[in-house]
DNA sequence: GAAAACATGTAACCGGTTACATGATTCT
DNA sequence: AGAATCATGTAACCGGTTACATGTTTTC
């Protein structure tokens, strides 16, 4: 149950609207973690229900009203208790290398497309975390300096540091797959051109 | 729906039980996709229904039977389909990335001990990874026996690189995770000495 | 004779996705 | 006035997990 979990890692920077929340999810935090609003307003109500969270009604405009939601005492033991918790490693479902075991069944043309596209994909995470990581060294990161200023002093640093290192982390992760999807267009082209050109007789 | 291309990607090599399968999902393909009994034995029901398997009843003991199902023409159109069809890649959902970005929240000794766990998940890997490797380069591998022995000459050497490669992308995103989680148990370290032992006063 | 492995399911649940639905406010 | 954004949901569905349920055959 992480979408929770995500919800409070944001609660306990500053209170939020389910609207708030919803937009995080689409920038930063959503680099980890993602979901949609269907699924943000309801579980909001169920950890106010649950004494996790509270609600206040806020007027916006003259007949609009929103909800704005803080992190309860309750809340923080949750959260904090989450958080010293041990992760449940669930066993891996990777289509991108179930596919690329069985690779031998796709044309040789739609094999390469498929690697193009994983090496765009993550060419295009790449660029995102690595652009995170500079705006933490800049300090030009709107979300993060709003956290900071309720930080204090001894827990800045920490704070910044393990923003680094998660963003350092998935940008070694992209590196990875990138590498691995450019030995594999390599391995296609070899693989097929082998094949059309079989290896000269030993005269 | 992948779990449907996971039991074609077996059943393509030879006919199976659904026990058989569910033998595969503990093993070999288990490392890139899994799925419990509860879900293979309807998906296989499913897919005989729609044409693209065909179940024989075989006899097993006195009494007992047992169903074994082989791809049909049409199960392996939609496979080759499938293998040639570019993946879509969802949003990503990395508790343990998430977790790494709010460490600051967890006790120093908790913390530590999930880098901990972390390295030994992505150690448990590496060692399966790396035996894998072995097998194929040795021809050690049962499966994989099986699979060659109904491959064309042709096909062979691209079905065993395909399934080295995938493997090997497997190993270097666990070498990856330990690197990281390696760093963290350090920053971990460095982050609370500095809190007990201030910079000495610049005399 | 007992245990391990073979064989096949059903049912309840849960987290997440997609589609649908609605209305207010602010910006241009 | 119209568009973009703010704001908040409901409902149907889907893939996957967990727990439950049952019987046969082979191996020791």
């Amino acid at each position: 149950m992480s979408l929770r979990n995500a919800l409070f890692a944001l609660l306990v920077v500053e209170p939020m609207t389910g609207y708030d929340l919803h937009k995080q999810f689409e920038s930063s935090v959503g680099h980890v973690w993602h979901a949609p609003d269907s699924q943000i307003y309801p579980e909001l109500k169920r950890m106010e229900a649950e004494g996790l969270l509270e609600g206040e009604e806020i007027p916006w405009g003259p007949r609009g009203k929103k909800r704005q939601y803080h992190v309860t005492e309750a809340g923080k033991v949750a959260f904090r208790t989450w958080m010293n918790t041990p992760l449940e490693y669930a066993r891996t479902r990777d289509p991108a290398h179930l596919k690329a075991a069985y690779l031998e069944w796709a044309d040789p043309e739609a094999a390469k497309e498929q690697l193009r596209v994983h090496i765009e994909h993550h060419t295009g995470l790449l660029e995102q975390w690595r652009e995170k990581v500079t705006e933490i060294e800049d300090g030009t990161s709107a979300m993060l300096n709003r956290r900071l200023s309720k930080t204090s002093d001894a827990d800045r640093e920490k704070t910044k540091a393990y923003k680094t290192f998660t963003y350092e982390g998935l940008i070694t992760q992209a590196e990875a797959e990138i590498a691995w999807a450019r030995r594999g267009l390599k391995l296609v082209d070899r693989l097929n051109s082998e094949q059309r050109l079989p290896s000269p007789p030993a005269d």
